[in-house]
DNA sequence: GGGCTCCATGTGATTTTATAACATCGATGA
DNA sequence: TCATCGATGTTATAAAATCACATGGAGCCC
């Protein structure tokens, strides 16, 4: 079934969202980016909120609510169900975050602040997820939406498949 | 397929999949195209798996696993949720069915025989689903990946909306 | 300050969705 | 004959999500 030998990524040394990057600065732009737009708007980005955003930040894959539920609970908050469902719902309700249909599990924005329909790649070896920007409106979905009279009001798209570097690690 | 037209107030015929088509026809094609494709592919097209691909086809809107158990065991099937997701995993690895992640839920497929990437449109009002035909490399995600040297697999494209009946209704 | 509302947080309990683990049975074929 | 395989059935459990209700602080009006 699963095929052996690709170990999970080690998300604080591997190329996340499939590319090098300095992941500690993902993190505090993520949280200044929140902080921002929650003044903006008037939400209140209270504690549970910023620590729930800073575990999904920590990683480039998605968490599952249970998971995040768990590290809420070590740093101190509240250890039921629905402290991490209302932390996840206000912040993918303000697009914080994105839940993955696919996964059950939550992702935080990696484009704070603009609008965008978000696509993702998830890879089905190492669990990284990457996101991308989608055009709902313009491709074949958007077409035959306009012929059938559909509104689209929010889309979800998700591709499942190989990374470049669980690729690589596969040719070798 | 199923060509539109018929005059209204057949009982047979109900506006499903966003546009008026002869339901009962649907159903017949939709179990002829699996059996084709089973005896074809050499695959076992049981009772069970029959009447869950029945239970799908009678409606344009996507079920939920434990509905589709219900209705199986109604029909004199198992009553545990296993026989339900076994029959629906048979379907949707063969083409025969779809999982709509956005509702943990099932439906028909609509193009059966075809190879095809599906995208789904879902009214948030009346429930009902529509497939169309997506075409993940062309587009945005598809340059994406291409960027990100990402292989993509399998998509999933969902359009959450207000289907035209019901956008109709509401304006009225 | 007193009382009010609003909203966020916390809890226990439950519902919904999905899988694990194992027994039986019929078809196939050595 | 009997070994194997795949399909079906069962019981039990895991995983994901929600319900219902209590508490407590922030802001506000009087």
């Amino acid at each position: 079934m699963t095929s052996p030998g690709h170990p999970k990524a080690d998300p604080a040394t591997e190329p996340v969202g499939f590319a090098a990057h300095d992941h500690g600065r993902c993190v505090a732009t993520g949280i200044a980016a929140a902080e921002a737009r929650c003044s903006e708007q008037g939400l209140q980005f209270t504690p549970v909120r910023r620590k729930a955003l800073e575990i999904l930040l920590q990683e480039h894959r998605a968490l599952g609510a249970y998971d995040v539920l768990d590290r809420l609970r070590n740093a101190g908050f509240g250890s039921q169900p629905p402290v991490a469902y209302r932390a996840l719902d206000f912040l993918v309700a303000n697009g914080l975050a994105h839940k993955i249909e696919r996964l059950n599990a939550f992702i935080a924005c990696a484009h704070p602040g603009t609008r965008h329909s978000p696509a993702f790649m998830i890879c089905r070896l190492c669990d990284s997820v990457a996101e991308a920007h989608a055009t709902p409106t313009r491709g074949a979905l958007g077409q035959a939406a306009r012929e059938a009279g559909f509104r689209i009001e929010r889309t979800v798209v998700e591709a499942e498949g190989v990374c470049p570097s669980c690729a690589e690690k596969a040719d070798a």
